[in-house]
DNA sequence: TTGTAAGCGTTATCAA
DNA sequence: TTGATAACGCTTACAA
């Protein structure tokens, strides 16, 4: 392979009129531009990046570290990142199924040296210390942590807001007996969004009732399980908040498979707006969160950084998220209105 | 920031056997290894990639073009490149987007000297040339080409096979009228479930004809105007081929609007198993394709042709399709069967 | 406008 | 087992 020493020789010029010519830099004649420019393409020079990116100290690459790329959130945050980044002339060098903070610590280390920022995205709660050494190193950007860290940037999504939303559009709609399927114990977004539902449940005067939450942890199945304990309860609320439109599925399907009406006879609302949300019968009411945007912003936010050459600037933004209202909340209903007994539920 | 040097002076060692330490390379004892390690901990020293792959002329990284990230397509192509690649300790540099081959060999020289080995997906059919010049310089991998390139290795999905599954699993149910909504034009994917749309009517003995073929171009409102088609022509196929998922929701909401019943009235079939397939009203049957392990394969080939120094092994394997039956075809058809004629269609 | 030469932070080849 | 020192392929003062 070519390097830009045998391009040097080839055209009669010294290596620095060679780098000179690539980088557009510094005034060359046209002449020597030209000889330089068709020796290159003679000998099919391609410039080392590692080489430059030795001197230079920049690489154009930006890292993205993941728990994991399973679905369509994963899949729209990284669209965002790429996009934003190839807009600007950078490439994402991404590393995922990352578990621990020791496991994200590698991973960034690893790439010191190819990287000129890094979007990190922890599951993990413990991974504090690791991302602030990291932080010495290059400007960090944290996607939706679960506590912030100095020196780091952050996005989050606007779970507690998007989840108290949802409770008072179903108080408005005349719903008082509001339960929600909870999230896996210990997720930020779970945790989220059930501080939303207390909240608004509260600020509508209605004392909070362990009864009325129920576990689950994001899965379909849970989703299920979930509608197969209020198939069997005698008392039933009128409403039902699915921390998450992947257990609405499951939830709705059980609902629908005992002849359950939705929302005739109980509203739902999910949270993500998933693809398959307005597939579902009836098309799910939910919450909308433009990931690819969580994903574009971080990039600005690297980009910024890195003009701003000294100050590290320490942004904390916070992404909104917006009801969907679709057909699975029905429409105001009379207060008081009785509980429809279906028959043969739950057999 | 700590380089090597920095390392080696404050454990009084040399930076050649800081090196030695690090890589765990050549005998150092036991003592001086712990002087090293403690020095380059108080010191908090990274090693610097850049310059590690400069001089090792390797990366443990491998680059991903792709046209675009839209999608779960996408979404698993790269799950599966990413887990395997870490399996393996490597990290994918990835950059989408690109149109052309310009675009293609633009960012592959970017890449030039990070990279182990690429893994190309190009949608333009005219990138062959360049694609040659690339894999001159790394090992080159492509998912599912328009036409293989002399030199690489390449991955594609049975796209041919599978269309003709699924239009002898129609034949088999008895039925004879088959048509089939296409995909756009110059599309491969396309091209190939069209190719093997019409091997299967011939091969059954049933002449092609083009009053069957309706133009689609993947896209959900394609699909729907495909039903629109149907539902105002006089005479119909007993079952449809919608060349991808997406149009088969189009088609099948068309339908469901317009009062005719699937898969009574009518057999629907879609190609790619999305995740919507089977929450649609029936469950679609459709093609059910390994994305993941598509990516998969394609890092297992890298590491293998890596491995195999000398000989660059030009393998070129197929990805099979399994046929996913659901409800959306029904059961064996009586022959001769009369068209059910519904009422206030298409109004 | 061009060339010389000193880095950039590693690894690798010798000797010692 | 260790240490000098020459690469690796590029950018960038500084000098010409």
């Amino acid at each position: 392979m070519a390097t830009i020493r045998d391009v040097a020789r080839s055209a009669g010029v010294s290596i620095a009129t060679v780098s000179r010519v690539f980088n557009g830099s510094s005034r060359v004649s046209e002449q020597t531009a030209n000889r330089v420019w068709s020796a290159a393409s003679n000998l099919d020079y391609w410039p080392n990046s590692a080489a430059r990116s030795l001197t230079t100290h920049t690489s154009n690459a930006f890292g993205v570290l993941l728990p994991d790329l399973y679905g369509e959130f994963f899949s729209e945050v990284i669209r965002g990142i790429d996009h934003t980044a190839r807009r600007h002339d950078y490439q994402i060098l991404i590393s995922s199924s990352h578990a621990n903070a020791d496991e994200i610590v590698g991973a960034a280390k690893f790439m010191r040296g190819r990287i000129d920022g890094l979007i990190i995205m922890a599951s993990d709660t413990g991974s504090a210390e690791g991302i602030q050494q990291i932080a010495e190193r290059f400007p960090v950007v944290l996607l939706n942590p679960c506590r912030q860290v100095d020196g780091c940037s952050s996005i989050s999504l606007a779970n507690f807001a998007g989840a108290r939303t949802v409770v008072e559009h179903l108080l408005d709609l005349g719903h008082r007996e509001i339960a929600i399927v909870k999230g896996p114990p210990g997720n930020v977004d779970a945790e989220e969004r059930l501080r939303g539902y207390r909240e608004a449940m509260q600020g509508a005067g209605l004392s909070p009732s362990l009864a009325l939450e129920w576990p689950g942890d994001f899965t379909e199945l849970s989703g299920l399980r979930a509608a197969d304990m209020l198939l069997q309860s005698s008392s039933r609320p009128t409403a039902v908040f699915t921390a998450n439109d992947c257990m609405a599925v499951g939830f709705l399907s059980a609902l629908h498979r005992a002849g359950l009406e939705v929302p005739g006879a109980l509203a739902v609302v999910g949270f993500d707006d998933t693809t398959i949300a307005r597939y579902l019968s009836p098309p799910l009411t939910t919450v909308h969160v433009d990931t690819y945007e969580l994903g574009s912003r971080a990039v600005q936010l690297l980009l910024s950084s890195l003009e701003a050459s000294e100050y590290k600037g320490c942004a904390r933004e916070l992404l909104p998220a917006t009801l969907m209202v679709r057909s699975s909340c029905g429409s105001p209903r009379q207060r008081e209105q009785p509980i429809l007994q279906h028959g043969g539920i739950g057999s």
